[in-house]
RNA sequence: GUGGUCGUAGCUCAGCUGGUAGAGCACUCGGUUGUGGUCCGAGAUGUCGCGGGUUCGAGCCCCGUCGAUCACCCCA
């Protein structure tokens, strides 16, 4: 019989690497918290139509990496393959943008695409992603950026820039699409590249050959396009970006894969990946909604993908402590066989005290129980044995400088929270 | 999806021109009666990713397959 394995391309985090999974997570989570902004969760899967209507039928994403099926009742499911659509849709639904704007979210998950795996590319990634609704307005493009740089910087990390662009309002693009597809017309090229060019044109403005590269070099711009007030906007996000002391590029040959984003655009790419070295992105995206069926209020968001953010960190050496992280306070070791169903009653009692602890179970010789109450990071440890039980009184051994402090086993609770 | 590389104990890997497997780390036990992280000793562990082929004989050769990885592509 075949041994079952996880389905190609998933990434799986078991301790150790959990602890680290668990705190780049939560730090990128506590970013968006202390900015106002609140938790929204919602479903894995969707109307497969939200992400053809919300992302765009032409993008890759859409086109060939959803994970779609029919469930029992005939409907067209698809995982979810990013965050934004599916925000959307849940306040159009429950009547969010009735309320005060802007509305600000943040939400942590796993997302889906078909692709072919990488290290950094999986079919299951994780996201933590915000969205400030119902106001565009410079100062929240810059604040949704700076979420982002803080939790980073927060993490340690170093070795990331952020490049910036803006897409401008859709009179700007279409007048710039117009004189780029002219120009493309002009360069010979292959039939691969022409029918990418169909599909959107500004990819090849990051084609990573050469010749096309050089060919580019020449291209219209969008950002020489942009309309009087897209440009004082950009100019505005850039100035408060100066302010606070983020670095950033401006980075005009910048393309994102999703077809909604507009105005401001950023991407967060860390120098210590390889090819899948994105760890974050996002931008404005003006006409989104309305395409949902809702009001046609514009938002600003990212997602920050926490596989790359964790291979990042790890890449900056910032979790080589082989210091083991631990949320255990106590160790407790039955010295035989005897005291065994006491000490289960104590750490029992213990843990409705509300003291994390744990205890050596099996019966294993004491110098092993205390090989585990070693790997358990615990920060204390105490030994139970019948002199124990009799007088009352236990060594309460701290873990880290061996000093032992005799101290009352009724009292071990207490002694444990005052240290 | 396209092309390249790789797949041997829990982990990192070694295995000479084909003769049915080894090291370090980790793990378990012990170093005389009840205290871990150092040191010393002993021990357990693999259908050599999976399936087929060539051969008297394959971890080493061939084909397929699954997976990982690198680049393209795409993006978090």
């Amino acid at each position: 019989m075949r041994e079952i394995q996880a389905p190609k391309g998933v990434s799986e985090y078991f301790p150790p690497r959990s602890q680290y999974f668990e705190f780049v997570r939560e730090t990128l989570i506590t970013a968006a918290k202390v900015s106002g902004y609140q938790l929204i969760e919602l479903p894995v899967f969707e109307d497969t139509d939200l992400f053809k209507r919300g992302v765009g039928e032409s993008t890759d994403v859409v086109s060939k990496e959803m994970y779609t099926f029919e469930d029992r009742g005939g409907r067209s499911i698809t995982l979810r393959p990013e965050g934004t659509a599916g925000v959307m849709r849940s306040v159009i639904e429950n009547n969010l943008d009735k309320l005060t704007l802007p509305i600000k979210v943040w939400y942590s998950g796993a997302f889906f695409r078909a692709e072919r795996p990488q290290a950094g590319r999986y079919r299951q990634f994780y996201q933590v992603g915000i969205e400030a609704i119902g106001l565009n307005d410079p100062e929240i493009d810059f604040e949704v950026i700076a979420v982002a740089d803080r939790a980073f910087k927060a993490l340690g990390l170093n070795s990331y820039r952020l490049d910036i662009t803006s897409l401008g309002d859709s009179a700007s693009r279409a007048s710039h699409r117009k004189d780029l597809l002219i120009f493309l017309d002009s360069l010979n090229l292959d039939e691969a590249t022409k029918a990418r060019a169909a599909i959107n044109p500004l990819r090849l403005f990051d084609d990573k050959r050469e010749d096309i590269q050089k060919a580019m070099a020449k291209a219209p711009l969008l950002l020489d396009y942009l309309s009087p007030e897209s440009a004082d906007n950009f100019a505005r996000v850039q100035e408060l970006l100066t302010n606070a002391g983020i670095a950033f590029t401006i980075n005009p040959r910048m393309v994102r894969g999703l077809d909604y984003y507009t105005g401001t655009t950023f991407e967060f790419v860390s120098d210590k990946l390889g090819a899948q070295s994105g760890i974050g992105g996002g931008g404005r995206y003006d006409g989104l909604m309305a395409e949902l069926g809702g009001n046609d209020l514009s938002g600003i968001g990212f997602g920050l993908g926490v596989d790359r953010i964790l291979l990042a960190c790890e890449a900056e050496g910032l979790f080589d402590s082989t210091e083991v992280k631990s949320e255990l306070e106590l160790f407790v070791i039955a010295l035989s066989a005897e005291q065994k169903s006491y000490v289960s009653n104590l750490v029992n009692d213990l843990r409705n005290q509300g003291i994390n602890c744990d205890m050596a179970y099996g019966d294993r010789a004491l110098k092993g129980s205390m090989k585990s109450a070693d790997k358990s990071g615990a920060r204390f440890s105490v030994v139970i044995g019948s002199d124990e039980i009799d007088s009352g009184n236990v060594a309460l051994k701290d873990m880290k400088t061996g000093s032992i402090k005799e101290v009352r086993i009724s009292a071990l609770s207490v002694e444990v929270k005052a240290n």
